[in-house]
DNA sequence: GGGCGCTGTCATCTG
DNA sequence: CTCAGATGACAGCGC
C-alpha cells in the first residue's frame, strides 16, 4: 500500500507538471481533500495503536480533513504542510503564457522563401482579447499555414485571405454562418494541399478582411524547418518532459501512464467567450486506468458527468470549455498541491520513514516496556526483595512477587492467600499485556534475558554497593504495611475480577480498600505515563526525521522547477519566433506581411488559430474595419 | 539557587 | 456506570 501511494503521488506530481506544461492548472485539492483521508485511515489503521496520539482538541479541524485523533499522520500533517509552505514561500515560480504549449499548426507546403524575419514581436500586450480576433486564412488554400481546428470538421477549403473581425459572440455564430456559405461557394475550386500533423484539425474559411482589395495570395506557404521541429517537440512535449521528471526523480519509476495528446490540449488562454461548449473532443488526457471517478468535484461549466479517474482530469475536461479556468502557468499550483503531499508524503515520504513506520507496526508494543519498570522495580523491591535470584522474567509474570509474598504472609492475609494462588502469570499476561503497552523490548518476550533502564541500572547498583535496600515507593510500603499477601505490583496488574475478589474476600475497611483502588489506579496510570511519555519522545523523533525528509524532497522539486521553467522558457523563445516567422508568411488587406509588432497568434477553443491585434484600441479598430469590410463584401456578392 | 529532565500523580477525557 | 488507557498539567526530586 505504501508502495503505490507512493508511486500515485509521484505520478501525481509527474501529471500535474505537464498539466501545467501544456497549461492546464490542476487542482489537486478537491481530490486529496475528498480521498486522501480515508488512504491515510485505511492505511494506517492498525499504526494507529502505534502512536496512540489523542488530538481531541484538533478533531476535524485539520482544514475539513477528518483526521482520526489517534491518527499518527496528524503529525505528519503539519509537518509537511509546514514544509511545504515554506516551498510556497520561496516565491512564485515563473509564469508562462498559456499560448505558448497552446498551439497546433498545420504544415503546409510553402514556395513563398521570402520570409521577412526582422520583425520584432511586441511583447508589451498579451492580454488575449478574443472579442477583438481576427481570423485570417489564406484565399488560395496553398498557404492556409494555420486556423486550425480542434472540431471535428476535418475539411480543408481553400478560400481568399480573410480576416473576419468579431465584436461579439453572435457576430461570431454569424460569421460562422457565412463561413458555411462560403465554405459552400468555394469547396469546389482548389483543394488544400495540407499536410496534417495532427488529427482533426481543419482550416476554415473567414470573412475577408477588406472586401475590395483581396491580398495577394501566398503560394505555397511552407513552414521553415525549424518549425516542423517545434511542432514534432510539442507533440512529444509530454514524453519530453517525462524524461525531464525522470532525469531528475530517479525514483519516479512508475508514474501514471497517460496518454496526452497536444492537439486536445490545446486550449485558450483566457476569454472564456471563445469556449464552444458544443465541440466533442476527445478528452484531454486519457488515462489508461479507468476507476471510479471522483463524483463530488463541481464541474463547474462543463456539466460533463465526472469521467475521469482523478478531478485534476475533470479539470482538464473542464478545460475544454471554460478556458477561463485554465492558468497556462506552470505556477505553483505544482506546488500548492503537492502540500498534500503530507498526505502525499505519506506517499512520497522517504522510504526509510516509511520503513521505520512499517517496521514499528509489524513489531509493535510487542516490545515494550519500559512500562512497568519502575513498577517493577519497586515491585521486586516490595515483593521479593530477599528472592533477588529469580530472574525478573519471572517475575514479571508474577510468581516470584507472589510466591515472595505467600511466604511473607500476615496472618490477616493468609486466609486469603491460597484462593489467589492460582492466579497465573498467564492471567496477568493476557489481561495486563494484551494492549497499551508500548514497547517491550522483543528480547523479553522472546527470552528470558530482560535489560532493565540505565536508572533502574543504577539503582541496583547503588542498593548493591551501598547494602541499602532498594526504595519504595510511598504505595509500596503502604501495601506493605496492611500486611496483604499481595505486592502493589500484583494490586495493579492483577485482573479487575481478582481485583474485585480480593477486596471482598480480604477483611478491609473502607478506607484500605478505597486506598488499594488508589494504588491501582495510580499504578496503571504510572505505567501510561511513562508509555505516554516514550510515545511522546518517539513521536517527536519521527518527526524528526519525517521533517528531514520533506526537506531533501523540497529541495528536489525546487531543483526540478527550475528545470522545467527553464525548458519551458526555451520553448516559448522558441515558439515566438516561429510565430514570427508564420506572421510573415501571411499578407494583409494591402498584400503586406503581417507584422509579428502588431499581430500575434492566438488559438480559440475551437481550435482555430487566428491572427490577433496586439492592442486592444488597434485590434478594435481592426476588427471594426474587418466587420465592414466582410459586409461590404457580402453585398458585393 | 535556578534550570532542566525525569518521574509520579491527579484530573479529565475517550472507548 | 465501571474500568482501562491516554494525556495534559503539576509537583517533587536529582543533577
Amino acid at each position: 500500500m505504501h508502495h503505490m501511494k507512493k508511486y500515485f503521488t509521484e505520478g501525481l506530481i509527474q501529471f500535474t507538471i505537464l498539466l501545467s506544461l501544456i497549461g492546464v492548472r490542476v487542482d489537486v485539492d478537491t481530490y486529496l481533500n475528498g480521498y486522501f483521508s480515508p488512504l491515510i485511515e485505511t492505511d494506517g489503521g492498525p499504526s494507529s495503536a502505534f502512536i496512540q496520539t489523542p488530538f481531541h482538541h484538533y478533531r476535524d479541524t485539520a482544514e475539513g480533513h477528518q483526521v482520526h485523533p489517534k491518527c499518527p499522520e496528524l503529525d505528519y500533517f503539519f509537518a509537511s504542510r509546514r514544509l511545504l509552505n515554506e516551498v510556497r514561500a520561496l516565491g512564485s515560480p515563473a509564469r508562462f503564457p498559456t499560448r505558448v504549449s497552446a498551439w497546433l499548426v498545420h504544415l503546409v507546403p510553402d514556395d513563398n522563401s521570402d520570409v521577412d524575419e526582422q520583425d520584432d514581436l511586441d511583447s508589451g500586450n498579451d492580454e488575449v482579447n478574443t472579442e477583438n480576433i481576427r481570423e485570417v486564412e489564406n484565399d488560395h488554400g496553398i498557404g492556409e499555414a494555420f486556423a486550425l481546428s480542434l472540431s471535428q470538421d476535418t475539411h480543408t477549403t481553400p478560400g481568399p485571405c480573410r480576416a473576419a473581425a468579431e465584436l461579439s459572440k453572435e457576430d461570431a455564430l454569424l460569421n460562422q454562418e457565412d463561413d458555411v456559405k462560403d465554405e459552400e461557394g468555394q469547396e469546389e475550386t482548389s483543394p488544400a494541399l495540407l499536410n496534417q500533423l495532427t488529427q482533426s484539425s481543419a482550416l476554415e474559411p473567414e470573412d475577408l478582411l477588406s472586401s475590395s482589395s483581396l491580398p495577394p495570395p501566398l503560394s505555397g506557404l511552407e513552414l521553415p524547418p525549424q518549425w516542423q521541429d517545434f511542432l514534432s517537440d510539442f507533440d512529444h512535449f509530454d514524453s519530453m518532459d517525462s524524461q525531464h521528471i525522470s532525469d531528475l526523480d530517479a525514483d519516479l519509476h512508475n508514474p501514471i501512464s497517460y496518454d496526452v495528446s497536444l492537439q486536445d490540449a490545446m486550449v485558450p488562454s483566457t476569454d472564456s467567450t471563445t469556449c464552444r461548449p458544443t465541440l466533442s473532443r476527445a478528452p484531454l488526457f486519457r488515462l489508461e486506468s479507468t476507476n471510479s471517478s471522483h463524483s463530488d468535484q463541481p464541474q463547474s461549466s462543463s456539466g460533463a458527468p465526472p469521467s475521469s479517474l482523478f478531478p485534476m482530469l475533470g479539470n482538464s475536461s473542464r478545460n475544454e470549455t471554460s478556458p477561463s479556468q485554465m492558468g497556462g502557468y506552470l505556477d505553483e499550483a505544482v506546488f500548492e498541491h503537492i502540500n498534500m503531499l503530507d498526505l502525499g508524503n505519506l506517499g512520497t515520504v522517504d522510504p526509510q520513514i516509511l520503513d521505520r513506520m512499517q517496521g514499528e507496526t509489524d513489531a509493535p508494543w510487542m516490545e515494550d516496556s519500559d512500562s512497568g519498570l519502575s513498577l517493577e522495580n519497586s515491585s521486586r523491591s516490595a515483593a521479593s526483595p530477599s528472592t533477588s535470584s529469580d530472574s525478573f522474567c519471572e517475575e514479571e509474570g508474577g510468581a516470584t512477587g507472589y510466591s515472595s509474598e505467600v511466604e511473607s504472609l500476615s496472618s490477616k492475609g493468609a486466609a486469603c492467600a491460597a484462593a489467589y494462588r492460582d492466579w497465573s502469570p498467564l492471567n496477568l499476561n493476557d489481561h495486563i499485556w494484551h494492549d497499551h503497552t508500548y514497547s517491550v523490548p522483543q528480547a523479553q518476550n522472546s527470552t528470558s534475558c530482560w535489560v532493565p533502564p540505565i536508572k533502574t541500572i543504577k539503582q541496583e547498583v547503588k542498593s548493591e554497593d551501598e547494602s541499602e535496600p532498594e526504595e519504595m515507593s510511598r504505595d509500596e510500603r503502604r501495601v506493605q504495611a496492611l500486611g496483604l499477601p499481595f505486592s502493589a505490583f500484583q494490586i495493579i496488574n492483577m485482573p479487575v475480577e481478582d481485583f474485585l475478589e480480593l477486596l471482598d474476600r480480604q477483611d478491609l475497611s473502607v478506607s484500605e480498600v478505597t486506598f488499594l483502588r488508589d494504588v491501582r489506579r495510580r499504578g496503571k496510570n504510572k505505567l501510561a505515563a511513562q508509555n505516554c511519555r516514550k510515545r511522546k519522545l518517539d513521536a517527536i523523533l519521527g518527526l524528526q526525521g519525517e521533517v528531514e525528509g520533506l526537506a531533501a524532497q523540497r529541495d528536489a522539486l525546487l531543483r526540478q522547477r527550475a528545470h522545467t521553467a527553464k525548458a519551458l522558457s526555451a520553448a516559448a523563445e522558441r515558439f515566438e519566433a516561429l510565430s514570427r516567422t508564420v506572421l510573415n508568411h501571411l499578407q494583409d488587406e494591402c498584400g503586406q506581411p503581417l507584422s509579428a509588432e502588431n499581430y500575434t497568434l492566438h488559438c480559440t477553443a475551437n481550435g482555430r488559430v487566428m491572427v490577433q491585434p496586439r492592442t486592444s484600441t488597434t485590434s478594435r479598430t481592426t476588427v471594426t474595419s474587418g466587420k465592414t469590410a466582410k459586409r461590404k463584401k457580402d453585398k458585393k456578392h
